[in-house]
RNA sequence: GUGCCCGUAGCUCAAUCGGACAGAGCACCAGCCUUCUAAGCUGGGGGUUGUGGGUUCGAUUCCCGCCGGGCACGCCA
């Protein structure tokens, strides 16, 4: 059992004594930011006040008198308003050094989950172009809260929804072939709404060189009947598409399987050179052919949740919690991205996850309602979706906001950031903040090899304890055996407690799904590491003195190094 | 206009499912390398938590009003 539960316990024996009728679930410990206030502290007193119409203090020396002995309780007391404090015997904190180094990789981690099926989708952007920067940070956020979730002992499923299907990839299509056309000779004026990135020129090329003029078609055609760019850009799209289509019958396919494929690729070996791997990789496309959407559509319609309007079907989302009614099915038949929605959620339902967390851009928010109450409608508890919004990553170069817009091609690729500052500085610049706030990314700060940059003042602290280690040049291995009693100065019990606090942070970390906690956390053992390092000298002649300090330090680079893997970034042993 | 998110030190951000005197980093000032990595450390000044109420033994946290910022309000995806 660990300490904070063998201390629960106490108090849970200590409460039936004094208030029997009392559920042991009011008993909570925290650790006081102030150090007076002992190792651990318990308000169970204040919040027994009302129901037994007792003053805190009263029942708070009940408590204290009921509380059984425990070999780990230096003393305990009560103070202020009526917290009881404990503090530990020194024995009970260095403890936590052989636990480490004989538990190391999988210290922090916890059953928390009891193995539930979780899912975890993010990134989900359209396959439409290069990853950007704000898909990097769904990227960060998702894969660190995945791995904690992991760690909290949820079996977790990674995935990516493709957005295959629908207008945004028709445009990259045409886009794609209108740029083919250019480099054959059969130039047609570039919209400008359509896809402006050098990357549909380079798609365009390999299609020149694979199929040569196989997909040249007679430009008068191919603009046949469409709406001039000026009066309307978007119906001119449409007009080329609806052509496009015509005109290359078998070739558009072709042409569609070809510019999917090329963008999934570069998207995921982006995605896997920063680290973030998925375990399915999911189509919307599918969900359509298959029929799994007409069938979702028609459970709802079942149940009394569909109708007609205007000859398209609307689900009465407003049953649900949404502010209106959403079409699922257009007048022509279409299905709308929604009713694609409804179907994958429920085929995740379907697929086992007892939980499912969507992690959108914040842009999406208006969307959450809709898809919950879809669900809800189909009998599931809404309460089993969770979505996390993830704000906009905002980057700034020389102090200036640099703007980004796919369409336009002006924007900041993923992969151009990485090879900017670095995986390791995007990985954990990117979860250094609460996923709902904005993220302002100073590139210059990211890339700057300086004690700003939080995320070397980690990797530095991993360092260090590797030189130590390797200076010393002992068995590492025959340090989880040493005697820890010499561990006693301010320091070292400063460390100790932060030690101990790791598997705490990681369960709060997925409770909260909020993996910046990891984030913050190794920056403050960093932090604790540094300072101890500058006070004390490790390799001292005295070997009693010595092999404690080493295997503090040793379990300090196992914290260490099982944090920075959560969050996606390295640890150099040199630097 | 309606809905959701957010307002904390000069700047960027934390604050343990309501807890005790609200904490870090940067910037600024003053110090520390003959030692296991100075990408480091030590010390200092910095706050009416946007604002006005309410609930509570206790509020940065929960509720309401106002002010300010962001996003969303399509038979787009």
């Amino acid at each position: 059992m660990d300490l904070k539960s063998h201390l629960t316990q106490l108090f849970a024996e200590a409460l039936g004594k004094i208030a029997p009728s009392q559920p042991a679930s009011l008993i909570q410990l925290e650790r006081p930011k102030q150090e007076s206030h002992g190792d651990y502290a318990c308000n169970l007193a204040l919040l027994l006040a009302k129901p037994l119409h007792r003053s805190p203090r009263d029942i708070a020396a009940a408590l204290l008198a009921a509380l059984p002995a425990s070999p780990n309780v230096e003393k305990a007391e009560i103070a202020g308003a009526g917290f009881i404090n404990l503090f530990l015997k020194p024995f009970a904190k260095q403890q936590v050094i052989p636990h480490i180094l004989n538990t190391s990789e999988a210290y922090g981690s916890s059953r928390l989950g009891a193995g539930k099926k979780i899912q975890v989708e993010f990134v989900s952007a359209n396959p439409t172009g290069p990853l950007h920067v704000g898909h990097g940070r769904g990227a960060a956020f998702g894969a660190s809260l995945a791995n904690v979730l992991d760690a909290a002992g949820y079996q977790v499923s990674r995935e990516f929804y493709v957005n295959d299907a629908g207008r945004q990839m028709d445009i990259l299509v045409l886009s794609t072939w209108l740029r083919y056309l250019e480099l054959v000779g059969e130039s047609i004026a570039f919209p400008s709404n359509a896809y402006q990135g050098d990357y549909v020129r380079a798609m365009a090329k390999r299609i020149v060189e694979t199929h040569s003029k196989q997909y040249v078609r007679e430009q008068k055609a191919v603009l046949q009947s469409v709406t001039d760019s000026q009066s309307d850009p978007e119906a001119h799209l449409d007009g080329l598409i609806a052509n496009a289509k015509k005109l290359l019958g078998k070739d558009y396919a072709d042409i569609h399987r070809f510019v999917l494929t090329e963008q999934l690729n570069d998207c995921r070996s982006d995605l896997e050179e920063f680290g973030v791997t998925f375990d399915t990789w999911f189509s919307e496309k599918s969900l359509f052919d298959s029929g799994q959407a007409e069938r979702a559509i028609a459970l709802l319609e079942n149940k009394g949740y569909i109708y007609v309007k205007d000859g398209a079907k609307w689900f009465s989302s407003s049953k649900f919690g949404d502010e209106k009614d959403r079409v699922v099915q257009r007048e022509n038949g279409e299905f709308t991205y929604f009713a694609g929605d409804i179907a994958y959620h429920l085929d995740k339902f379907e697929r086992g996850f007892q939980r499912v967390i969507d992690i959108w851009g914040a842009d999406h928010h208006g969307y959450i309602a809709r898809v919950k109450g879809a669900l809800q409608a189909l009998g599931f508890d809404p309460e089993r979706i969770t979505v996390a919004l993830v704000q906009f990553a905002v980057l700034y170069r020389n102090g200036k906001k640099v703007p980004m817009s796919t369409r336009s091609g002006e924007f900041v690729t993923l992969r151009e950031l990485r090879r900017e500052v670095g995986n390791d500085a995007a990985r954990f610049f990117y979860v250094l903040r609460k996923s709902d706030q904005h993220l302002d990314f100073d590139l210059d700060l990211a890339k700057s090899q300086s004690n700003e940059n939080p995320v070397y003042y980690v990797q530095y602290a991993h360092a260090r304890i590797c030189s130590v280690l390797q200076e010393w040049g002992g068995d590492a291995a025959t340090l989880s055996q040493a005697d820890t009693s010499p561990l006693t100065s301010s320091h070292e019990f400063a460390l100790l407690r932060c030690l101990m606090d790791y598997p705490e942070i990681v369960e709060g970390s997925a409770r909260e799904f909020s993996p910046h906690l990891i984030a913050f956390y190794l920056k403050e053992l960093a932090a604790e590491f540094h300072s101890y390092y500058n006070a004390t000298r490790f390799l001292v002649p005295e070997a009693q003195i010595r092999s404690a300090r080493l295997a503090l330090v040793t379990a300090i680079r196992q914290v260490l190094r099982n944090g920075l893997r959560l969050l996606g970034v390295s640890c150099p042993e040199k630097m």
